[in-house]
DNA sequence: CATGAATGAGGCTTCATTCAT
DNA sequence: GATGAATGAAGCCTCATTCAT
């Protein structure tokens, strides 16, 4: 694909990448399993089939796989928010396009995702200071983003006239409960249906009116 | 029990559950902030102002410690729940009760909540399988009995019909989001006035209604 | 000895501080044979016939052992210094009193000096540069104050009228190589001999005088 | 053995030898100035500006190559010594040319001689058990001929009749303080007057004479 | 020859748990 | 009951050595 001249140098460079993220992704299973402290580097060897010395030559210790999987996440999570939510459809019809997005990405990368969710706390005790003002810094730029988009709805009259926190609150606690498993749906088809209930209630409540 | 016999005795006892308390609320401070895994036992007898050896007198082990914790926990959550969702009153108002009864336990313990929520995970994976099973069964219970003041509450009309399930799921997230605290609330105050616009948006959505 | 009524508790710290010196000696010995570097943590527990946590009860780790037997010695040999170079006697007297101490000193305690001595590079590598400056710090001013009493001794005109700095390093160099146990001396008796001839050397030379 | 016909292959062999000794200085270089257990075979190969895997190409393991600098050096000094102490000028004149020598030696190697001087202990501990007594074997040889050097000295009257043990330990002393960098001379020409005054001490002593 | 990825034994350190006082 | 010294298992990390390319 590259320049036919560096091939044997670039087949090292491609296995070298291979086996940095076959061991990412041993620690991420292992850590969303067990947690960062309860995880051994052991197990993530084990689980990558490589010996705990290796794992030290694509990282530089413990901590370092785990913060690489956090900014490697919130670089994709930030793509994935940009190209759901881009002003350009409604909202309602991007909110829901993102939901499905999450759930097909949940059910195709379910540990990271376990990882990030229910492992959150650990998560963060674990990070060094400032690799967890760097992720606070990006999610929050997500969410002030979001907010600009329910202004905007609201300036359209898609939405009632609520204060914007508040629907981001009420969103984003949806997209974790979602994430973290408690919807309960076992295939993505029936999580897709709920995303439909779901997004009924969000926008209509869950009041009967009483009309006439 | 207090019967004048065994006062000397009881006296004893007192001061051995007062102890038990102190050394319990210690490790709920500890936890809290460091995760299960991450505290050291130490912390918890400095923080308690007991030695190490005086918590083997009261708990058999670290992780007795953290149960007690968790089945307390679920025990007086049991009773206010039953306190707060009777079926005497109308479903908003119940509900609406609990979610500003929580938010004062909220406010008057905040490590427990801290441990109960944002350390979740930890406090999961530490648990002992037969507790870890327990303490879903109490859950699950208690849900599953919200499930059905939700049945009820759309069999008065009170509610659209919608699947109980999928309300129950909303509520639960939302309940999630405020405990951990998501809802950024700094005084209870603010928490309560965040409460009263998430029943609004619970009952009558987000949606700007077209009406004539 | 002390106040009766802390009788039972002197008795734990005075247990505690005996544990502690019995783990230096066992250190002492231990990097004196071995080397700071390769001598472990196991080895010297072993000597010290406790476990290898019980280390880390007395001492942070393993540079703290050897800081501490490091700044130990230095004020040992700081006090012995100044009991020996006083400026009451004559440099002669004076300069053999201490070769005689030291020599007896090496006796005593012959781990310490091979570590001190033979070990030398070892130990300062393995300190903190801290450590290492304070250390230095008190090494040169010994040898200042014995570059001011050869300096009184010019003067006395005990000694000839040559660098001080050069009779000083004669000495030092001597001094060290006595402890390098270079003199290859089995029994003290016969290092004090080797001490009446190096002091005729040092101070007649070995050259032949033409006399008439 | 530079037979024209084997040219090519003893470009290989010249290179090979190259090779070898870079990896060599290289090993100086890094034991110096870490001492031998805490250099590391990245550092030699880095240094050496080699794979770690080449270092093997060499030296059969880490060990061996101390082994190999350690009797290189001895054999160098044999030369060396037998070069200046011939027994053919004075005692006096022979043993300045040997000091002025290695002076200059100090300056031109500094790291060799750092490495067998201040990291003495550090070699000596990492050595096999028969690799050590060789060097001791040599290196007592070369003493044990400076000690009949000094018989003869003594019995051409040049020198007292002292015990030419203490003399040849005085004299070794001084050379392992000069070479530990303990005569505290930055620049050659300091050092070389430094051994013109050490000369002096040594032959003559520096107490002052009463003389009539 | 040369490389450097991979291995795994071994070291330092932490901490839950025990037990003599 | 209460203490805290002592233990030892287990985890993280380093680095000499090997080996496929």
């Amino acid at each position: 694909m590259n320049n036919s001249i560096n091939e044997k140098l670039s087949r090292r460079e491609r296995e070298k990448a291979a086996h940095r993220q076959e061991i990412l992704d041993a620690a991420i299973k292992v850590f969303a399993k067990k947690g960062f402290y309860e995880a051994t580097l052991d197990e993530v060897a084990q689980e990558a089939e490589f010996s705990k010395g290796a794992i030290y030559l694509y990282f530089s210790n413990k901590e370092d796989l785990l913060s690489t999987i956090v900014s490697d996440s919130l670089e994709e999570w930030t793509e994935f928010y940009k190209s759901t939510i881009t002003g350009k459809e409604s909202f309602r019809e991007e909110l829901t396009a993102m939901f499905n997005s999450v759930a097909e990405r949940i059910f195709s990368h379910p540990e990271l995702f376990t990882l990030l969710s229910v492992q959150h706390a650990s998560l963060f005790n674990a990070l060094s200071r400032e690799k967890r003002n760097e992720a606070c810094k990006i999610h929050n730029k997500i969410w002030e983003s979001f907010n600009e988009r329910v202004k905007i709805a609201i300036e359209n009259e898609e939405l009632r006239d609520l204060p914007p926190k508040a629907i981001e609150g009420m969103v984003h606690g949806s997209l974790d409960a979602m994430v973290h498993n408690r919807w309960d749906f076992i295939t993505l088809n029936e999580l897709k249906n709920g995303i439909v209930i779901f997004m009924d209630i969000l926008f209509n409540g869950i009041a009967k009116r009483k009309e006439i």
